[in-house]
RNA sequence: CGGGGCGUAGCGCAGCCUGGUAGCGCGCUUGCUUUGGGAGCAAGAUGUCGAGUGUUCAAAUCACUCCGCCCCGACCA
């Protein structure tokens, strides 16, 4: 395409409102531009990638036997209360009425439509399994977008279901998807890492998710430097240590000790000169409106996704002060295990302590020398804190690693979840009614191009990988005004254009280094220089994007070579 | 929802404290020069100063209300 005849509207200036780089750069390099909070417009070259991404995407998704479908994006509010996520979905449901005064929701998921597809059409064994997948529009009223496309509030996404008739059949479409969710963020040119993760309130017990790495990401994750073990942080298992025998010769007598003002885990330590290590920090949790206490080490975080999962709680805060004040009959920053009337559960961090220093459930006191099955019993023995970089692989005992990363796909196996409460049944064998088990798979196609730019980019702009490249070449003329220099540019364009390759012809008038700042920062991978020294030479110059790398290349060679470095950087086999 | 900040030309910002006819840089338009890494000179155009109400002879500036946006937190398939 002609430059001059192209909607790219690229800035110099940094716009005020953009934190993250890929923010930055895909509004500078006039990809995107926000309508309001969470809420972007893709013009020509962002919407380009956007199409370059889905088109993977279809191909591999086609590729796995999965079939595209398209859903409608509002949906009605009697399939979310069949479902109960119309009470439990929350304020991210946006929700609103039609002239009839019929309620409604704008689909932040799918679930439901597909259920009620199949569940119409699907009746027998013979009919499964089914894999459908599309890629649509969802909105989900987010608290706080930002980010740019990375968290907004409308975005795209490919979202697929498997239907099975058993769970052996659900795992296989599991790992059909875990294995085309691989070769997806591959050909992307992305470095990623799929890791273990919470399912959230989709529910299913078994869920990857895809992560891009990346500084910025939003998701922090571990894995481990010796096995392929890779957990979000909010799943990363914590082994249970080895119980060392505690002799109970060892315990020294309860003691109460004031400790005014002194709420905090640092505060009590520097107050009676103890170290954390030696404090239990006792939370007191509401858990479906029921009070629960949480025991851990005084240097260690309790992680509320492992206790919610372990209660088995739809929600689960932290205590207000309220509920504190009546559980343990002190105000906040004074609860402890002893004497307290609700469930204790203990984190692993805890059992080997003795003579620990607790909260006395009495303003402004601490206990001394407390310790487990003497001064008070429990009711649980788990692991309810986050990863520290102190922590071993729970597998296989390696060293751990902490990185960032940007989730941009989500593998769950759902179960019944949705098929149970929603009479998605066929009918196997023996003629017995049974339940289908599905399972479901995400990708976020606007998050995944910004994921790709953070992970591709230098201080002069975009880099783009190949694959997702707007456009594979540019040519930049040196100077408009010099005929030779124009021709040359011009028949090189119409003979690049003609074997098939996606190239932007610069045929502005502007000075060469204004073009150049340009192209460097929309990021195409490959750009011919022609200029007149070089051309009266027979030549033209090639540069790579990535490298820097600058050649002289015959004017009659050039197109071979672009061909073939495009064909060899779009094989996903040279990674 | 809690805390903080911002709203002035397309973009980035100054002016506000201490009220007195709206400014800078980039971009844009026109002309000349220039032409291999965001050119130079000259001449221009562009604003309900987020909205409303109040105080005042006079409000971008002070007060109140509302709206929008951003950041931190809470929240989040």
């Amino acid at each position: 395409m002609r430059y001059s005849e192209m909607f790219l509207p690229t800035g110099r200036e940094v716009p005020s409102d953009a934190e993250v780089i890929s923010h930055q750069l895909m509004i500078r390099a006039g990809m995107i531009r926000k309508l309001t909070s969470g809420l972007y417009s893709y013009l020509p070259l962002g919407y380009r990638v956007i199409r370059k991404l889905e088109q993977i995407i279809r191909e591999e998704m086609n590729k796995a036997g999965a079939e595209e479908v398209h859903l409608p994006m509002v949906q009605p509010a009697e399939l979310w209360q069949e479902s109960g996520r119309w009470v439990h979905y929350g304020k991210e449901l946006l929700r609103f009425h039609d002239r009839h005064d019929h309620e409604y929701c704008l689909g932040p998921t799918h679930e439901e439509v597909i259920t009620s597809l199949v569940r119409n059409d699907i009746k027998t064994y013979r009919q499964l399994p089914r894999n459908l997948y599309q890629i649509q529009t969802k909105f989900r009223d987010e608290v706080r977008p930002r980010f740019g496309v990375m968290r907004c509030r409308e975005f795209g996404m490919k979202d697929a279901y498997s239907f099975d008739v058993d769970e052996e059949g659900a795992e296989k479409s599991y790992e059909k998807m875990f294995a085309a969710y691989n070769n997806i963020f591959r050909r992307c040119g992305l470095k990623f890492r799929p890791v273990e993760a919470d399912s959230g309130s989709i529910g299913g017990k078994y869920s990857h998710e895809f992560m891009v790495m990346a500084e910025s990401g939003e998701d922090a994750m571990v894995f481990c430097e010796k096995c392929s073990y890779a957990a979000n942080l909010e799943k990363a298992e914590v082994a249970c240590p080895e119980k060392k025998r505690i002799f109970e010769d060892d315990w020294l007598p309860l003691e109460e000790i004031n400790t005014p003002d002194s709420r905090t885990i640092e505060e009590v330590s520097a107050f009676l000169k103890v170290d954390p290590q030696d404090i239990v920090k006792t939370l007191i949790f509401n858990a479906d409106g029921k009070p629960y206490a949480v025991l851990i080490r005084g240097d260690q975080e309790v992680n509320e996704i492992k206790v919610r999962n372990y209660l088995g709680a739809a929600e689960l805060e932290l205590a207000t002060d309220e509920m504190i004040m009546k559980t343990t009959g002190a105000p906040r920053g004074f609860a402890g295990p002893v004497n307290i009337k609700i469930p204790v559960l203990l984190d692993y961090s805890v059992i080997d302590m003795v003579n620990f220093v607790t909260g006395a459930n009495k303003e402004d006191y601490h206990l001394k020398n407390v310790n487990i099955g003497r001064d008070f019993n429990i009711q649980a023995f788990a692991d309810f804190r986050v990863v520290s970089d102190q922590d071993k692989c729970p597998r296989c005992g390696g060293d751990m690693k902490f990185a960032r990363g940007i989730e941009v796909g989500h593998v769950f196996k759902l179960g019944t979840k949705y098929s149970k409460a929603m009479k998605a049944v066929y009918l196997d064998k023996d003629g017995q009614e049974k339940i289908m088990i599905m399972g479901c798979y995400g990708i976020g196609i606007g998050r995944t191009v910004a994921a790709g730019i953070e992970q591709n980019y230098d201080e002069n702009g975009i880099v783009w990988p190949m694959p997702l490249a707007p456009y594979q070449v540019i040519i930049t003329p040196v100077n408009v005004n010099e005929k030779d220099v124009m021709a040359a540019a011009e028949n090189l364009y119409l003979a690049l254009k003609a074997s098939g390759l996606e190239v932007i012809f610069d045929d502005r008038d502007e000075r060469a280094g204004v073009k150049f700042k340009d192209a460097d920062l929309i990021g195409i991978p490959l750009r011919i220089v022609v200029g007149r020294k070089n051309l009266e030479q027979g030549k033209v110059e090639l540069k790579i994007r990535k490298t820097g790398e600058n050649k002289l290349y015959p004017l009659q060679e050039i197109a071979q070579e672009i061909k073939q470095i495009v064909e060899q950087e779009l094989n996903p086999d040279r990674l």
